[in-house]
DNA sequence: GTCTATACAGGGATAGAC
DNA sequence: GTCTATCCCTGTATAGAC
C-alpha cells in the first residue's frame, strides 16, 4: 500500500509505547513527562499527540494490553487436568512471561493510583479475570482433595504477590537462571496450597 | 519550658508527617505538591519549610522512620528458640504492624523510585537488616531440619513479598477478622518452607 | 508527520512582612 | 511560626508553519 514518503506512524507508535513502559516502570508515571518520552524516541513532545490523545492513554493502553496479552498466552496453553500440574504450569507460564516484561509488570502494580475512575475500572475488571483463573485451579485442587486452603481469596491474593514479587529482585544474568527460579517459586506455591512438590 | 504564645512546633511537625504519609499513599510522592500537604494540615506552603529542608527529606524520613519502628518493635519481642514459633511470631509481628500502618508499607515498597541515591543507598541498608531476620530464621529452621528451603536468599525475597501483599487487598472492617487473616498466613508461610502448620 | 512556538496551569522553594 | 508574594522552572496540550 502507498503511503508518503516520511511516514513513519507504523513504527513511531511502537516506540512511543515502549519508551513510555520503560520510563513509567522506572520512574514512576507521575515522575515521567511527555518531553522525557518524546527525546527517548526522538521526536518534540507535540509529534506525540499525533499518536494518544493524552497521557492517561498513554498509561491505559499500556496496562490493558498487558493483561490481555497475559490472558491471550495462559490461554493458548494445552490445558492439565491435575490441578497440581495446571498449577505448576501457570506459575511457570506468569513468571515466564514477565521476565521478559519486568517493565509491564512494575507498571500494573505501581500505577493503578494513577488512573481515572473509568479506567480504574477497566483495568480491575481485566485483572479480575486473570486472578479467576488462579482462584479456579485452586477451587479444582481443594475440590479433588489434593490441595488445602482455608481461604480461597486470601489464598489467590498471597499467591500473586509472592508472584509479582519476583520483579523487586530478580535481575538478569544474576546467580540464578530463569528456569531455576520459576521451578524453585513453582515447588513453595505447591507446598504453601498443601500439596508436595512434584517429581 | 516557657514557649512563645502561637507556638506550635511540637505539634505541627508530626502533623505534616503525617500528612505528608498519607498522601504519598495514596497519590504517590511524584503526584502530590507540597501545596497539597500544606493544605492538608491547614498552612500556607512556605510554612512547611520550617519543618522540612525539602520534599525529598519528608520522603526519606517516613520510609527510615517506618524500618526503624518496625526492627525495634521487633527486637523487644522474647525470643523462641524454636524456629518454627520464630517464624509464626514473624509473620503475626509483620503482619501485625502493618495493619495499623498500611501508608507505610506502601511507601516503602512504591517510593523506592523517587529516592536520590544517597537516600536509597541508606533506606536499603536498613532494609536489608530487617530481610536478614527472616534470613536468619529460615537459615535456623534449615540448620534445624525442620525448614526445606531450596534458595535461602530466593525464599526471603518470595516471603516478605507475600506478607507484603496484604495491602494491596485487605481492607478494614472487610470479610476476616484481623487474627484470621494473620493465621492463615502464618500456615501458608510455615508450609511453604516445608513445615506442616503447627497446633 | 514532525517541527517550533506558545498558552496556561502548577510545581518547589525563598524572601520578607507580621 | 505563619503568611503573602514571588521567582523560576517544568508540566500538558494546542496551533500553525513546513
Amino acid at each position: 500500500m502507498a503511503r508518503t514518503a516520511g511516514s513513519h506512524s507504523e513504527i513511531t507508535g511502537p516506540r512511543i509505547r515502549a519508551a513510555a513502559e520503560r520510563l513509567f516502570a522506572r520512574h514512576g508515571y507521575a515522575a515521567v513527562s511527555m518531553r522525557q518520552i518524546a527525546a527517548e524516541v526522538g521526536l518534540q513532545a507535540g509529534a506525540l499527540y499525533q499518536y494518544t490523545p493524552d497521557k492517561q492513554s498513554l498509561l491505559v493502553d499500556l496496562m490493558l494490553g498487558h493483561i490481555d496479552e497475559l490472558l491471550a498466552i495462559w490461554q493458548a496453553l494445552p490445558d492439565q487436568p491435575d490441578p497440581r500440574a495446571r498449577l505448576v504450569q501457570f506459575v511457570h507460564c506468569h513468571i515466564g512471561f514477565h521476565f521478559d516484561r519486568p517493565d509491564a509488570l512494575f507498571i500494573a502494580y505501581m500505577e493503578l493510583r494513577n488512573l481515572n475512575p473509568d479506567s480504574f475500572a477497566r483495568v480491575e475488571a481485566l485483572r479480575g479475570r486473570y486472578e479467576s483463573v488462579l482462584q479456579g485451579i485452586l477451587r479444582d485442587g481443594v475440590a479433588a482433595g489434593v490441595f488445602t486452603v482455608p481461604d480461597l481469596r486470601l489464598a489467590t491474593m498471597a499467591l500473586m504477590a509472592l508472584l509479582n514479587g519476583v520483579i523487586h529482585w530478580y535481575r538478569e544474568g544474576g546467580r540464578l537462571a530463569r528456569a531455576e527460579v520459576a521451578a524453585i517459586y513453582a515447588d513453595m506455591v505447591l507446598r504453601a496450597v498443601g500439596a508436595p512438590p512434584q517429581g
